[in-house]
DNA sequence: AACAAAAATATACTAAAGTATGAGTAAAAA
DNA sequence: TTTTTACTCATACTTTAGTATATTTTTGTT
């Protein structure tokens, strides 16, 4: 079934991790073994343990530990406005829907919030809602900078 | 000497490990008494030891590695208008002082009054009347006709 | 110095923009 | 069939933007 592979990846991590310590008790009872056939001194063997069980933590904490992320910013050049192509990649990344793209246009061409509403034949309401889920996906605070912005991604010419 | 001291600042990390490892074998040999002693089973020392250093372990790779970065690039889109040059002579037939033509500018960038007037270090009120006379002289309503207006006629970028 | 622009400031309002939240609806996808 | 998605609308409130009007400084120019 594809639900025992599923919940086999799900917890990886924790699987491994008990492969892991079933090996090292075995190898633990192995030198155990060896201590009492051989008569290894007790300190060697606490030794052994010690430095064993250190790799391990070592190991687990550099394994579990989140990592920290650092975020570069990238600056990349477009050269001309003439040339406008619309970023339609961008536009489905950014998830921007047909609706919210008009309202942009016609928000970047100096139209108040009732205005767009007229145009398109919906309630001001309507317009403002757009507006919010716009802003929200340019990480904008307001329509100036939503126009800015649109305008640098080639979103809008 | 200070030079001691210096040393000491630069391997400070390495002494306390070194101290701590000294602290465990201390420890070890005390645990070892106890054995000896009190004829304590071997499992339940060598479980201790292999729990104590996996701990050592872990609190070693915790301080002592250094952060896990993952570099995540994120695009900026900066238009490069090199072509752009300011209508000089349309700013002075449109009679556009140089700070309305500063505040068009930050406008234009998505600032709001406030910021405007933060950034150049005026009240909320100067920025209005500079807006008034802005709206006034570019002959439109709002500031987003006014960015739209004074790009077409590039009066600004 | 006198004068005119430009700039800065303020107050008191009105209008528009934006926020938060909830909810209905139709079409597409799972 | 249920869920998701895009679109729609509404209310209540807060924050900004814009209007109207008036006063005070600067500053460059006769």
């Amino acid at each position: 079934m594809p639900s025992i592979i599923k919940w086999f990846r799900n917890y990886k991590t924790a699987i491994l991790y008990g492969i892991s310590l079933f090996v090292l008790l075995f190898f633990l009872k192995w030198l155990e073994l060896r201590y009492i056939l051989f008569d290894h001194s007790l300190e060697i063997y606490i030794g052994s343990i010690a430095v064993l069980f250190t790799a391990l933590g070592i190991w687990l904490a550099l394994k579990l530990s989140k990592p920290k992320t650092i975020i570069v910013e990238k600056e990349i050049f477009i050269p001309k406005r003439k040339d406008f192509i619309m970023n339609q990649a961008l536009i489905e990344q950014l998830e921007l829907s047909t609706r919210e793209l008009e309202i942009l246009h016609l928000m970047a061409q100096g139209n108040s919030n009732q205005e767009i509403a007229n145009s398109i034949f919906v309630s001001l309401s309507t317009v403002k809602t757009h507006n919010q889920n716009i802003f929200e996906k340019l990480e904008v605070k307001r329509r100036t900078q939503a126009i800015e912005k649109a305008k640098r991604l080639q979103i809008i010419p």
